[in-house]
DNA sequence: AACAGTTTCAAACGTATGTTTGAATTTGTC
DNA sequence: GACAAATTCAAACATACGTTTGAAACTGTT
């Protein structure tokens, strides 16, 4: 006999609030994030949330139900749909580029999401979750594609070569290094505030610290005369 | 009366190896990246190792004393010693950039650390541990403020410039992406192998991104007008 | 106020965890 | 082989975990 769900409601109105079920969401995300999906405890949930461990069960059936939700709402409030709404737009490539890690780097800044987010990925990297895996995939696996097709635009290559994956990786990796890690780089530099207007510096300065590179890379500078000659293979 | 520990050893010669020992740490560095440190079971590593739940008690003192030693085994195995001994060479400060990253890169190679020291790293980023926390920064610190100075001489700005952070964290940021997600990356593309010549390859290209920008700051190129001016100040 | 549906609660349940304990086994020295 | 130290073992211990359970409390409708 399973566990006394939460009825579908039928004789009162939807509620608009359900607070219980809010405040657990609340308090699951961080402990989620801190310690992990098995180490983080029910009860350490509910006790940040003022409820009793049974109402994990009769909001959501069970931990796991729990967690879904959690990573739902996460992608709910994700910062990126401005990248993909940049890559879509029809403009000259580098200043697509240009937008796109704008679009990233602003959803970094002031509305930043809570650090628990932050913490949330890079978990990823050291256990992969289906549930989480699947999130990721659905959200960043088209824009990983998207900027393969941009810079390979920007330096006249194809999408799968090479030169194109490590410029798109060297992009990528400056943008992730903020995405994963910007409340330690905080720490570690105190002029970091990740304020509105220093991420659109920020944004700003990565795209010019990219472009010089795929420029040269796009003109087949002298330094680069051996790639220049691979460019028609 | 705490656990009966490891003796001091007095009346057999000290063993050139302690094989239960041995398969403890052995099992123990996988489960702990897997899982984290509180998630990870002590009995779970016992099997992996095919030991008693008590070996740990006997050899480590408890669980805590297994982790700082596979931390502390994890840290010896660290490949960044090249990059300590790149940053102290005399050579144009160009050709020292190249030869820190390809110092860090290759150390990502072909002798790369098992995967699970990538998942533990990562795992630092989500939950900072006390023993983690001082490894890394015993040992990331000085190479963090080494690529201070040799950025800010590159492009002829103080150290703590803003603009000689951001380079440095562009530059970090590419070499990061592929020690913290280098086993990821290689499921994303499947021609990354990582072998010591690709590594090569790749660490001459970020050497070679980034050194297309830090040329332009340093020679005040025209696109960078403002730039140059602030140099002064 | 009665009623029925919903939500919360405390205790119980079955299972798991790190550590301790005392005995058994192993090992090396004489 | 005797002996002592070292190592391993299984069981016990105290604690903790996610889930279930039945009752109490709450809520909205009539």
């Amino acid at each position: 006999m399973k566990t006394k769900a939460k009825p579908a409601g039928k004789r009162r109105p939807p509620a608009g609030s359900d607070p219980t079920r809010d405040k657990l969401l609340e308090a699951a995300g961080p402990v989620f994030a801190d310690r992990g999906y098995d180490a983080a405890t029910v009860r350490e949930i509910c006790r940040r949330a003022g409820a009793n461990v049974a109402a994990v069960n009769y909001h959501f059936r069970d931990k796991q139900g729990l967690y879904a939700q959690v990573l739902l709402r996460m992608a709910g409030e994700a910062r990126i749909e401005g990248m993909r709404a940049a890559l879509d737009q029809t403009a000259p490539p580098e200043e697509i580029l240009r937008r796109v890690i704008k679009a990233r780097m602003q959803g970094l800044g002031a509305n930043r999401p809570p650090d628990w987010h932050f913490r949330m990925v890079a978990r990823e990297f050291s256990r992969p979750t289906p549930a989480m895996s699947r999130m990721i995939d659905k959200v960043s696996r088209p824009l990983y594609e998207g900027m393969l097709i941009l810079i390979g635009q920007i330096i006249r290559l194809p999408a799968d070569n090479e030169k194109t994956r490590l410029c798109t990786y060297s992009v990528m990796g400056q943008i992730m290094l903020y995405a994963l890690a910007g409340p330690i780089l905080m720490k570690l530099w105190s002029g970091l505030k990740m304020t509105t207007e220093q991420m659109e510096r920020i944004a700003d300065h990565i795209a010019d610290f990219s472009l010089a590179y795929l420029r040269e890379m796009r003109d087949g500078q002298p330094q680069l005369e051996h790639v220049s000659s691979s460019r028609r293979s």
